[in-house]
DNA sequence: ACAATACCCGAAAAAAGATTCGGTATGAAC
DNA sequence: GTTCATACCGAATCTTTTTTCGGGTATTGT
């Protein structure tokens, strides 16, 4: 098992929710169980562009820190359903602003890096 | 120089937002600059955790995004000043909304981290 | 002249993070 | 009974990010 080699900081605010929702997908994540879809492979097939094993790890993580909790039948067929707790619903704010400010902004963003990326290939 | 593998996804507004102020350091450094610690030195001396090398590439990325602009004396001594942006200024609520929802649950958090540690080691 | 400081940069190395691959288990559908 | 789907996990590998280290330029203070 991985284990980190450089202490973890949480002396502000900044670095606690990096580390709660830091990961690379985790806010598609819980964007994705706010909007409904709610089931592992169901995220997993709404977010196509990221592989289901760090899908997976990222709900783990999500559920660990509390954000998410899981209802699941231990019989089979499991159905699994993941949902938002308290925690994870204090960071829907968040997520509606950082989408916001995203989606305002991703033309000015996408045209510097189309810039960047030029400037590498001449 | 380093050039990335894997196409980056800009294809919504969290990853356009993760784009900009994504790194480790980003919105400590937007932190630092807003609260009037706007010298490249006093910065690092402010962040003492993070190294001096990762804190001039992220300002220089912060810079290529226009979150951030410089006003330098050309002549000797060298007193650089960054300073925010209208985009950086606009980022200024996502950064106290992100800042204050680690605050209000720092406590809880740290001590799952703790639980996890724990039992790494156990 | 010499040390200390500020600013910036390149490149190797280390660390962290993400992906791929294979495996387990169970049940359903054909 | 073979194939497919869901859910999950370990481990090797690959990619990205961060750190460390050293260099270069120019100014200030002693």
């Amino acid at each position: 098992m991985y284990t980190k080699k450089i202490k973890e900081n949480l002396d502000c605010g900044i670095l606690v929710a990096a580390k709660v929702f830091g990961g690379k997908w985790k806010l598609c994540v819980l964007d994705a169980i706010h909007r409904g879809i709610v089931r592992p492979a169901e995220i997993c097939r709404y977010i196509d562009e990221a592989s289901p094993r760090v899908i997976e790890m990222q709900l783990a993580e999500l559920l660990f820190f509390g954000v998410i909790e899981k209802r699941a039948t231990d019989a089979y067929p499991k159905k699994t359903e993941y949902q938002l707790t308290a925690l994870g619903e204090s960071l829907l704010p968040l997520l509606e602003q950082i989408d916001n400010w995203g989606t305002t902004h991703a033309a000015f963003i996408k045209e510097r890096q189309k810039e960047f990326e030029e400037s590498q290939t001449a």
